[in-house]
DNA sequence: CGATTGACGATACCTTGTCTCAGTAATATG
DNA sequence: CATATTACTGAGACAAGGTATCGTCAATCG
């Protein structure tokens, strides 16, 4: 009766895929993680979950970013903000300022964009990062 | 015989303009920062200027980038970098995970992507971030 | 049920900056 | 030019975000 499925999150499914066990510890950060519809800071989990030690927290942060369903952003000062990533697909991302709430958005035309630009640099593209900043509806509404 | 326009390098030149004090120290700084074609980081800073506070070099840093004429980069893992953004105009920069090296590059293109995705998401953009990462000539070359 | 190996928590440490504060240098004024 | 004013400075403490170390513990394999 080994093979049950254990019906993971999808954050422990993309590590346990990776070869990493599933722990007591990654599972509640999971599913601290799985609470924040807005984007979330290491800072935040780690208070969220005082019986866990930060060093795990941000272990297990790396893990889901190295398995690609979670993705570290900046906001406009530089301050790290993290996002769960469900697609898959390559996309950006829309940061509110006031909120931290983020947005996806799969922006084909960046892409031909970036194939341009290609053209236009000295070297060979080997990545690239682009945010978009604003303010959110919600903001806009409360503080307007 | 005040009238002495002194003739200060470019990074002076701005922050007088905006009411700084050019002092012994933000001449050697803004000569180190000068110094270096590919960018640079505070810390190579410091460490080129003993006889700098390391807290004066990033009061200067910041000087500059309020006046504009420096920008504050991330590489792909976040790490900070500093270049010299001399045009003024709104550009972008590519930068090589080799060497440091930056490209300063005017997209006009991007800015018509922004305008297109502004319809696609919900709020009021207020700004952006992009960076090209990519192999520049001379770190393809020789570790081609 | 062990044995093995990965994961854990605590904590020290690193990097990148910022803040404080007493002392000093750059300007403005007389 | 002397002096008053004010900004600037260096040293060092502090902060945020993250990594490394290390002894212990638990998840998984056989």
């Amino acid at each position: 009766m080994t093979s049950a499925p254990a019906t993971h999150s999808d954050l422990l499914n993309a590590i346990e895929d990776r070869g990493y066990r599933i722990t007591s510890g990654r599972r509640v950060i999971a599913g601290a993680i799985e609470e924040t519809p807005d984007g979330f800071t290491a800072e935040q989990i780690c208070g969220r979950l005082p019986n866990v030690g930060r060093a795990t927290v941000y272990r297990a942060i790396k893990l889901f970013q190295d398995a690609e369903v979670v993705c570290k952003l900046a906001l406009p000062d530089g301050a790290p903000r993290y996002a769960v990533d469900a697609g898959g697909r390559h996309h950006h991302h829309a940061i509110c300022t006031g909120c931290g709430a983020v947005q996806d958005f799969r922006a084909s035309t960046i892409e031909r964009v970036l194939r341009t630009i290609e053209t236009d640099v000295e070297g060979q593209i080997t990545g690239h990062r682009m945010e978009i900043y604003l303010t959110c509806h919600a903001c806009l509404a409360s503080a307007g």
